[in-house]
DNA sequence: CTGATATTTGGCTATATTACCAAATAGCCA
DNA sequence: TGGCTATTTGGTAATATAGCCAAATATCAG
């Protein structure tokens, strides 16, 4: 593998890495409907507040989210639109995968 | 959260999970050109080939790809073709990253 | 400034992931 | 059968991740 591609493929697998987590999955669902501060989070996931930001923190770093200052709060926004296709794709493979398991029922 | 939502999540987050490492990755690109033999996969990449054949059994267990046993090999293709287009999603983002960074120089 | 609220950061523990080596398994051919 | 090649599985050590608590930081209202 060219040195080259290692690196591409190391900076995309962390972008994926970063949307690999059942709560970030959840939060991006959020986020696509409309934005939301922290603590807006925090009440619907149900964890404590630092996990929630730190979950943040890893989906802004990786260029997924967009947050903005307003007051006390900040407030979060997908930036990553095109992810939600991906969805699509991915369901596809689960509704696969659950055909495949009643093959053998 | 809901308790359905959360296992819908978690299943997606399994994909996404398997699709987290650069070699996976690579190897992701690779079968989409043409489908591989476990030995081939291990040469491109130059790991050992158990740890070729453990990233390919976490992404047949996700059902990312699927395989065809032909003689002693095993031939591995690419089942999620629809995870291609999500890369140039993902190079998007990383290309507004670059972007971004070079906003400070 | 003080107190109250919102968010992030540091520290710690538990758990998960990865990579390599060694050994087991499977199919093929002499 | 016995040996050869291809692949998987088990074991282990190093590293990474996730969650909570406590503490730090920031903003606002009085």
């Amino acid at each position: 593998m060219e040195k080259t591609d290692l690196a591409r493929f190391e900076a995309q697998a962390q972008i994926m890495k970063a949307l690999s987590h059942p709560t970030r999955l959840f939060i991006v669902n959020e986020l696509a409907n409309a934005e939301k501060c922290v603590s807006e989070l925090t009440e619907m996931v149900g964890a404590d507040t630092s996990t929630i930001s730190k979950h943040l923190t890893i989906m802004k770093n990786a260029g997924i989210v967009g947050f903005e200052k307003r007051g006390t709060n900040i407030y979060y926004s997908l930036k990553m639109k095109c992810v939600m296709n991906f969805f699509t794709c991915v369901n596809k493979v689960l509704k696969n995968k659950v055909e495949s398991q009643m093959a053998f029922v």
